[in-house]
DNA sequence: GATATATGCTTGAGTAATCAAGTATTAGTG
DNA sequence: CACTAATACTTGATTACTCAAGCATATATC
């Protein structure tokens, strides 16, 4: 028990920053939780094709279930707006709204100087590494 | 809109990450929550002298309360125990128990297997230099 | 040495997610 | 073409936290 296996140690250091990162961010992002912050900008990227809430639920890390929670209130007031799907009856489309533009820009500023106050930008570079780590990382675990 | 600021970009893949670990080391450690097998592992670090709650609430990132909460059921099982500290009546000393022992020996051995599966084992010296960046990063958050 | 303030911890109430189970719909198979 | 299996959700119940407030005890200040 005296070593710890680096990739364990990897897990316990990574819930510690995230469980403090979450607190924060949930925190300073304007009335916007980190979780709805993450989905405005993942839709924002999809555009205005709009994305299938289980790929949603895919790329922000979460649970369908867990996806249909969030989003229902952000529908609600004018975060997101769904469409039917014409190819799939099972599945809507999610796609961000006016109201959701304007907030994620205003998250976005704040989550920038967040941000910058976790990461001193001297270390832009490890960062980079660690990003490159994350994406295959990431691969690994769908 | 278009670049993401990287430390941005950082705290959204390390969400996802999280996540998706969160899920499989909670379901994987036989019957131990992540929280509360890294709360067994500082523990065991800490050996005979135990810690202050509030001093493994910040080690492991959580509130004091989120850690009080996690620590009432580990006591009465047996996994850890507490202690009066001299020195302070408001706090009192937790160290890990005879059966928190045993069961972080059991948990490791799954932690490990689940390390395996998300990171093959000739990484693991990119996870030793990420491990050093996020206790850096950690230092600068509390 | 009294009083204000800070620290350590716990608790009630709330929130953000989970899982398991259910409902449609679609895809695959003999 | 019928029937089984898989997919895309949604929902009820539960869990793992959070925050705000409170209670003791300790520390600092006058």
């Amino acid at each position: 028990m005296q070593d710890i296996h680096p990739t364990v140690r990897f897990v316990i250091d990574l819930a510690r920053i995230q469980a403090i990162l979450n607190r924060r961010f949930d925190s300073g992002l304007g009335g916007l939780g980190l979780s709805e912050f993450i989905i405005l900008l993942h839709l924002n990227e999809a555009g205005a094709a709009g994305m299938r809430r289980i790929d949603l639920a895919e790329s922000v890390g979460l649970t369908a279930s867990g996806v249909t929670r969030l989003l229902s209130p952000m529908e609600k007031i004018g975060l997101v707006k769904r469409e039917a799907n014409r190819d799939d009856a099972r599945s809507s489309l999610v796609m961000i709204a006016p109201g959701g533009k304007r907030k994620l820009e205003e998250g976005m500023e704040r989550a920038e100087l967040l941000a910058e106050e976790i990461v001193p930008s001297e270390k832009k570079g490890e960062m980079k590494y660690v990003a490159s780590v994350f994406s295959e990382i990431g691969r690994n675990i769908r």
